[in-house]
DNA sequence: ATCGCTGCAAAACATTTGCAGTTTG
DNA sequence: CAAACTGCAAATGTTTTGCAGCGAT
């Protein structure tokens, strides 16, 4: 637990919304001027992975394409973030409003099921 | 339409799941050797922009920290991808099952919900 | 003393852009 | 022919990595 930990750890407490690791940078700066972006990544990371806190998505790396036309889902693996297709039928969920709090007006919705693919739940088993 | 837009078009109504820009270059490259990636990522820009296909994640660009913890889901804006925070409740939905299709084990559900903040319906109005 | 952590600089990716030359309608 | 499009190479932006030195336990 060293000092620049300690502060990034306090600074991200206190902000909102859902900044970048460069906007958290920015802020932790201030405060410890001498710190580098690359420490800041390796404690967002630390932090991610102690769940401490969480990616906001887990499929930011380089876009991807959808290529299924039909109405559906996607579950994600959050081991191999893998991204599989379910049926939005066999989800079987959804709420129908078109406006949300905020005057937001909807579109569609896109859910996506954070969990283990089985391959993974079966590595699991090994650990 | 040029031979490059059209061959590019036909390999990825062919291709499954989520491929990125990589992927398709890679595949369309058999067919068009003398294809750059420059004008991949150009067309499937265009085929996004036009409807044809869409993009799994509006925000992909960059990684961004969750901070609030609590139970929410994200409103996303289509033209400036802004996100902004929905309670659980305040959406309103939610079965719980915990097994889907596949043996996929559910650990939580994420709801984009995709739209229009009111900014750009605001901007909208003008054109 | 040991191990982990920092800061720096370079490397590795992912994506975009400028531009000259080519193709399309 | 004009406008749009391609391929290339360079630029940009984001994240990771290697490593030498510093700091925490």
């Amino acid at each position: 637990m060293t000092h620049q930990r300690q502060v990034l750890f306090e600074v991200m407490q206190k902000m909102h919304g859902h900044p970048s690791p460069e906007e958290v940078y920015e802020i932790v700066r201030k405060k410890v001027p001498s710190i580098s972006l690359a420490t800041v990544y390796k404690n967002i990371h630390l932090f991610v992975d102690c769940g401490i806190f969480r990616e906001v998505s887990l499929h930011h790396g380089t876009q991807r394409i959808e290529l299924n036309a039909r109405p559906h889902h996607h579950m994600v693996c959050s081991e191999c973030k893998t991204i599989s297709d379910i049926d939005e039928q066999a989800l079987g969920l959804m709420p129908a409003r078109k406006k949300l709090p905020g005057g937001f007006l909807v579109e569609r919705y896109s859910v996506d099921v954070i969990g283990l693919c089985p391959k993974c739940q079966a590595k699991g088993l090994v650990h």
